[in-house]
DNA sequence: ACCTGAACACCGTTCAAGT
DNA sequence: ACCTGAACACCGTTCAAGT
């Protein structure tokens, strides 16, 4: 059988930018960072150093589209972890420790995703498709913290105004995010049981967006008390 | 007047080391990050590209440097905003309010302090020096922490098990360790006044050292809450 | 003891040239 | 349209040689 010109068959294998970026995912798992070469990239790919730049501006583009394919883990992370729980606190918690728990597998890719490599800085804004894979994983958690609001088992004012909400979602992400980073970052110090801290640190949020009363009447201290007695 | 030649006068101008270390503090603040050259920082200490090598191992060992100088600076800031607060959870609020404002100051010198460059990875073991200067900030926000425990401010245990204060300070830690990085890296989105923001996430965090019992007596909802309320 | 200059083995990126 | 190979202007680090 002759090759038929009629279907171009490209070149390498049929599709170099999506080798390219899968040679790039396995090098940042690999060396947990990604300080690695273009060129390395591109001899895992088995083509010249300069075929990349045919698919990629340069290399923080690759790294982009690296980043992008790890939002979506996250994305279907978060989804698998939410769906078929009814209860919207739990659901809230679940959440949370898929963050924590991307970041443990890959800690790499989670700097490489909320890092600043792709961050907006030095004239670079952040790359479109970045912001909004990651938008997608934001939405997820904003969306619980909403259901909570309405539910009324959160104390998170609802209305047209998103501020509220926006800034509910935030703090909470930012909580998770600084516990992942500290644990990644191996910034924990003597704390044995890094899980007993990340669930006592989940339950502080939890806490957080309940507001204090529930949490209060129920148990008299807060989760964070009883979080940290449970250890003691 | 001669040189004296009993004074060996050291070939530059005294102190290359401190002279290393100034000139790549400045470039990490100039240029947001540490991707600069050595040969460069040795280009603007005057000295030939292998000149550094004589005082730092490589260019690792240097940065490590600068994240000391930025950790002191850092308990400076510390010190200067907790003395003369005789209220605990105002001393608490501004050791919080002095990790975030020293990354918005300077967020690259705030990532080298804290990212991955300087952390146990691949091998190397964070510098000692390092690990020391950083332990130092941290058991400023240890010490508050335990002042409201034992004044019965805070609700947490205490004893000789240090683990429940270890643990109540990795709390808080982490949660002002991801406000910081998600408003250096620009990741607050839409959420316009960043400031009130901030304080409504040391809000949440100073419920959670006080345990949800006392904050929802004296507002009913939790800090949480009440802030978000105060921005919609 | 501290510094220089040349050298080695790399980079990211560009560009003419090939198919 | 996509890829190669050579080239440019850099790196970090080493090492003999100088003072």
């Amino acid at each position: 059988m002759k090759p038929r010109p009629s279907a171009p068959a490209p070149y390498h294998h049929g599709d170099l930018r999506r080798a390219l970026i899968a040679a790039a995912l396995a090098l940042v798992t690999e060396e947990q960072d990604w300080t690695f070469s273009l060129r390395e990239v591109a001899r895992r790919a088995g083509v010249s150093q300069s075929a990349p730049y045919n698919h990629f501006a340069d290399k923080r583009d690759l790294l982009a589209a690296v980043a992008v394919a790890g939002f979506h883990q996250l994305r279907d992370g978060l989804v698998a972890a939410v769906t078929g729980l009814d209860d919207t606190p739990d659901a809230f918690a679940a959440c949370l420790r898929t963050y924590v728990r991307l970041g443990m597998r890959n800690p790499a890719l989670y700097r490489l995703m909320f890092g600043p490599e792709l961050t907006e800085s030095k004239g670079a804004k952040r790359p479109r498709e970045v912001a909004e894979a990651g938008g997608e994983a934001k939405s997820i958690l904003e969306r619980i913290i909403r259901d909570g609001a309405t539910s009324g088992v959160f104390a998170v004012p609802t209305g047209p105004n998103g501020q509220p909400l926006a800034l509910a979602t935030f703090i909470a992400w930012s909580a998770v995010h600084g516990l992942t980073m500290l644990v990644i970052d191996k910034l924990t110090g003597e704390l044995v049981p890094v899980q007993r801290a990340i669930e006592a640190a989940i339950a502080v949020q939890l806490d957080g967006v309940r507001g204090g009363a529930r949490a209060a009447s129920t148990r008299q201290r807060g989760a964070a008390a009883s979080a940290v007695e449970r250890d003691g």
